[in-house]
DNA sequence: AATCTCACG
DNA sequence: ACGTACGTGAGATTA
């Protein structure tokens, strides 16, 4: 017996489209039905069992006239481009997978379906229909099912309709189901019905009667009211039209020999091709597929199979690596712990691990800078090697840095991955390794990156791996009884709030919480969420006055996330020595800039008071200081230098506030004469300006209607000419070039700005706006970082830096080296690079972080 | 796994 | 009719 599966294609990839949230490839090219599609087939298939599949599309005669003719008809709008332009590379992924298409002009899939099932079920055969539309529902019965795509509470869902829940659901026959629709009507199909008869009275009428008919033969005597009798009697004429409507043809000219469904072998050269230019790497992977095809193909020269094992390849490889002055070296490093290294010189092969006996030599030649080395992922290795004391040197490429560079917007950039996107065929990474060191080298030098790579990134892995080893000592007990004091605090408020509310719920969730606002409570409600009222801070705040349970509730949510994020989960990441050892991910941000995790040091409170007396927990080692230096204003800095903005140049090299010197200029005032308020608001369009601002936003933030709102970017934008024009050229050359770019050259590409919606293009415009500001800011403290490890090095100090937060530095010292490491990092810092502006440091020491934040 | 909220630059 | 300031990471709830 044949198990036939019948996909609707057009009500599928539909389902798709608006399932999965926008994916384009770095070209604009939208992917996120395709992705859908894919995911929901391979569910289909292991549910149906398939032994066949056809995959049925609609498909309209091409011509204008008949396509606003099917569009009417189906009362719907045609897709949207974005959705149209997955179509036709879908259907060539399917063709490869070695499924059967089927598409025939003039028939609605829905009648292929019918047909299809019709005839398998006719021969004995099993068939599943696999679509989202409910129509579908009226060709169940022996031998076929319905599989329902469903969208419950926002998630997908698969529903297998068989006649059994169909009774269950409707309490009718699939084939009711067609007098039911003929009763009811369906506005989307365009299928009037009875006027004046909808869902519930037609279920009803179904129920009780059975079938059309039977309604119609025995109108005059049916128990119903005479209201409804004259509305059955007036649309009998629609009743049956509709039915004709709303019946499933099942004769339809298409092939329905079970053999034309077999699934054929897949086209792995096609397929591959395909999917890659459609960087659906993730698929080729599970599809056990190696790029073909990739963008811009690359020769691999034939590598030796299978890997060399034994010591004297070993001792040899370490010899020939030192007279070829090179190697390709990939390290597994777990914990600090180096498990094994795999070697490649020459097109020789060998992996090994620390029991082997040359492997202290091979080991040697990785601080060794006669030998260039090119590696995958070097901070682990890095960081077992400075754990023992070693300096890794000669390290002239990291391959994962380079595919970061080259595309910022990945979130895998695992060796077997990059190996698949650039279209690599390696049966072992090592073998494919050499080939896409060369790739990525060439690539980065192609776009100019090269400087950023080997001057930037790759040295700052090294100082990256030495600030997660040295970590940063906090006070165990402190944090430990802070957290019990809030803790007591938010019982006691938590008590409080329930007393005012009138009944014990679930404090942290938004969900109840809303409830007893904005439904038992009555407060007014603000803004809504996706699933229900929003509850955040912003919306508390203006209903302070309206209850005092309000006020409460805020203290809760600070002292909450005090005590949930910064005390109890940092308790738990505190090493047996005292210290945390956050992780700083390199490849993360799609800015350039570096984040910090587990735990995350880039967001410990400091706004409000109460907040920062956290960072009194985080010290420097007993007898020893902490110096924070941080940036005074970079990102305009930065703006002001890339826009050239003669005012602000002019404030900024003057030491003047620019914050005031903005205000003094927007509102044509004299500097002096800057209010508070004046120079907020100032402050908050210097915010704006850096961000890619719009008035609405600006609006709320200032507490102004949208019109003052607007008015001030106008006169900002109007006395700053320079950035104004800037910024309109940041956009134009990011729509050209199809990314935005930092000073370095740092790219980021920009797909939205081609999207056809304007609310995604709006986001690609704020964001070609703001990216070559953050990321320039980040290329700056990146050089600077590296510049600070390098001198406290050269000048033998014992001081370490153990974090950056963005654009401020934190070095641990021995007092006595306090005041020449704060000298050090404001040199180093202003030094990093030469701007039309100069660049301020603003450095500060203490014992505790707290103190040393100026 | 997605959503909401909130901490930072 | 709607709704974004940019960039992150973490914890809790809900599904």
């Amino acid at each position: 017996m044949n198990r036939l599966l019948v996909i609707d294609g057009n009500s599928i990839i539909n389902r798709a489209f608006y399932g999965v949230k926008a994916l384009t490839t770095k070209d604009g090219q939208y992917t996120n039905a395709i992705v859908g599609f894919l995911n929901i087939l391979a569910r289909l298939r292991t549910m149906a069992e398939a032994t066949h599949i056809a995959v049925a599309f609609d498909v309209h005669a091409p011509t204008f006239r008949h396509e606003m003719y099917a569009e009417y008809k189906a009362g719907r709008k045609g897709m949207p481009e974005e959705l149209h332009q997955q179509l036709q590379p879908l259907k060539d992924i399917l063709a490869a997978m070695g499924l059967t298409l089927v598409e025939l002009p003039g028939y609605e899939a829905d009648d292929i379906l019918g047909t299809l099932a019709t005839a398998a079920a006719g021969k004995g055969d099993m068939c599943f229909i696999a679509t989202g539309d409910r129509d579908s529902l009226q060709l169940v019965g022996e031998g076929v099912t319905v599989l329902l795509a469903t969208t419950k509470m926002g998630h997908p869902e698969t529903v297998v309709m068989d006649t059994a829940a169909i009774q269950e659901k409707y309490g009718l026959t699939p084939a009711q189901l067609i007098d039911l629709k003929a009763l009811q009507g369906d506005t989307s199909d365009n299928i009037p019905g009875v006027s004046g008869v909808g869902e519930k009275t037609a279920l009803d009428l179904m129920q009780r009667f059975g079938s059309l008919d039977y309604i119609y033969e025995n109108l005059d005597t049916l128990d119903i009211r005479d209201s409804l009798r004259k509305k059955l009697a007036d649309g009998k004429e629609s009743a049956y039209m509709s039915r004709k409507l709303g019946t499933i043809c099942r004769t339809v000219p298409v092939d329905t020999a079970p053999e034309s469904y077999t699934i054929a072998p897949m086209q792995e050269a096609t397929l591959a091709g395909l999917l890659t230019r459609l960087e659906l790497f993730k698929w080729m992977e599970k599809l056990g597929l190696t790029a073909q095809s990739a963008p811009q193909p690359v020769e691999v020269a034939p590598l030796p199979k299978g890997l060399v094992e034994g010591n004297e390849a070993l001792a040899e490889l370490v010899a020939l690596a030192l007279s070829a002055g090179h190697m390709d070296v990939l390290a597994t490093v777990e914990g600090d712990e180096l498990l094994s290294l795999a070697v490649t010189v020459e097109g020789r092969f060998a992996r090994f691990d620390p029991l082997a006996p040359d492997f202290e030599a091979m080991v040697a030649l990785l601080a060794d800078s006669r030998v260039q080395k090119r590696t995958h992922n070097s901070k682990p290795l890095f960081s077992h090697l400075l754990g023992r004391d070693m300096t890794p040197a000669g390290f002239a490429l990291d391959t994962q840095l380079a595919a970061y560079l080259l595309n910022p917007l990945s979130s895998d950039y695992s060796l077997p991955r990059l190996l698949t996107e650039y279209g690599i065929p390696a049966e072992e990474p090592l073998h494919g390794f050499p080939a896409l060191a060369d790739t990525l080298a060439r690539q980065v030098e192609e776009q100019g990156m090269t400087a950023l790579l080997t001057e930037v990134e790759q040295p700052l892995a090294l100082v990256l791996a030495s600030m997660e080893n040295e970590g940063m000592a906090v006070d165990r007990e402190g944090i430990a009884t802070f957290g019990r004091e809030l803790t007591a605090r938010i019982l006691t408020l938590q008590a409080e709030i329930w007393r005012q509310v009138g009944y014990e719920f679930n404090l942290n969730s938004p969900k109840q919480l809303g409830k007893a606002l904005f439904e038992d409570m009555g407060l007014p409600a603000g803004k809504k969420t996706k699933s229900g009222y929003s509850t955040n801070a912003e919306v508390l705040e203006k209903l302070r006055a309206a209850h005092p349970v309000v006020d409460n509730l805020l203290e809760y949510r600070t002292l909450t996330k005090l005590n949930g994020t910064y005390c109890e989960g940092m308790l738990g990441l505190i090493t047996p020595a005292g210290r945390i050892h956050s992780v700083f991910n390199q490849t993360e941000t799609r800015t350039g800039r570096i984040s910090s995790s587990e735990p995350n040091l880039q967001n410990i409170p400091v706004r409000s008071e109460l907040g920062r007396q956290m960072r009194r927990f985080f010290t420097a080692r007993p007898g020893w200081v902490l110096c924070d230096a941080d940036y005074s204003q970079i990102e305009l800095r930065v703006l002001a230098h890339m826009a050239q903005e003669p005012t602000m140049l002019h404030a900024f090299n003057t030491g003047e506030d620019i914050h005031r010197s903005t205000a003094a200029q927007v509102f044509g005032v004299q500097p002096e004469e800057v209010t508070p308020e004046m120079r907020s608001a100032a402050k908050a369009v210097n915010f704006g300006i850096i961000y890619g601002i719009g008035a609405h936003s600006l609006s709320e933030d200032l507490s102004i209607s949208y019109g003052e709102a607007k008015a001030y970017i106008d006169r900002y934008l109007h006395h700053f000419g320079a950035v104004s024009a800037f910024m309109e050229r940041l956009i134009a050359d990011a729509t050209d070039k199809g990314y935005g770019e930092t000073l370095l050259h740092r790219r980021r590409p920009l797909p939205e700005l081609k999207a056809g919606n304007a609310m995604t293009r709006h986001f690609g415009e704020r964001v070609a706006r703001n990216m070559p500001i953050q990321g320039t800011a980040a290329d700056i403290i990146k050089i600077a970082m590296v510049r600070v490890y390098r001198r406290l090095q050269a000048e033998g100090l014992q001081a370490r830096l153990i974090l950056q937060v963005h654009d401020e530095l934190l070095v641990e010292a021995p007092p006595a080296e306090a005041l020449a490491v704060e000298r050090l990092l404001v040199e180093e810092m202003e030094a990093a690079v030469a701007l039309s502006v100069r660049l301020e440091v603003d450095v500060h020491t203490g014992e505790t972080w707290y103190d040393a934040k100026g």
